[in-house]
DNA sequence: CTTATTGCAAAGGGTTTGCACCATT
DNA sequence: AATGGTGCAAACCCTTTGCAATAAG
């Protein structure tokens, strides 16, 4: 259960994705890093922005190209949620979910999960596998509940 | 908790609608319609199809505004799903969750609700106000389970 | 007559794709 | 040398918006 450093992270799903047969390219290995020294949920926009700091020319492609990669493999997870920011990504080991602020946007990870898919096994049907779960709460945080007045809509 | 035949659900909600200042188009009625009776979560593509039988010249623009409109009244749910449909709505009065096969792509409403927002108002934080969350399972429908050689990657 | 709504067309934002060139293995 | 990856540009899809014409109240 202990959550591994970001370097020792890093450098076990470098050699993942060597043992899978791709390549690692210096864009895909800051991709991996900002990810990993992340604990916030990030947008591809956001981890562009992070990584074109090293790589000015690198464009959306590549990071769509290799979020998606790291998606298929689980090594990230992908969180869609309801709202204007696109789909968010999360270096994956540790299951958990998130608090999604009404009034500013704002993405707070939840400690742990409090579901379990044994539970729900007989709640969508008898022959349903259920592989995953997706959960997330709404609502105000702390500064917005305060200031309902800049609540947008 | 009896749920209204599809009838008397489009009267309440066109009731609601006026009472409020809002005009009761004949294109809006008839969106109301096809979502009231209709049991699984539709996207605006799907809503548009159906309704453009009876009104060709409609535009998805006037789906989308009334989709939002309804929404925005709390008349219909507006569910967002890791799947490429765009976003899903529903009909809203009975809170419920979503199985999606991730095999077929299909929808299952699950009955009911077994979470309660009031169990999650402390692991997000002591101030934080908690008004909706949404919840999700992921896995594989009958027929996908028994035939894994279909399933799309 | 007033105000909301529609229809149209265009724009916007996130994401994907085809292809030639380049880098990793 | 072989295979995958990147960069670029264009395409896609879902959704939103401005505006003039139209319909509901």
């Amino acid at each position: 259960m202990a959550q591994l450093d970001p370097a020792s992270q890093q450098e076990a799903i470098l050699r993942r994705l060597k043992a899978s047969g791709y390549k690692l390219t210096p864009q895909r290995r800051e991709i991996i890093r900002v990810l990993s020294e992340t604990y916030e949920p990030q947008n591809a926009q956001q981890v562009h922005e992070r990584v074109a700091e090293k790589f000015p020319g690198m464009g959306m492609d590549t990071v769509y190209r290799n979020l998606r990669l790291l998606a298929a493999l689980g090594v990230i997870s992908q969180i869609n949620l309801l709202s204007k920011r696109g789909d968010l990504f999360k270096l994956g080991g540790d299951h958990h979910h998130h608090f999604i602020c009404l009034g500013c946007d704002k993405i707070v990870c939840l400690d742990g999960c409090p579901l379990d898919n044994n539970d729900f096994s007989h709640a969508a049907g008898n022959d349903f596998t259920i592989v995953s779960h997706s959960f997330q709460l709404y609502g105000y945080c702390t500064e917005c509940s305060r200031n309902h007045g800049n609540i947008k809509k």
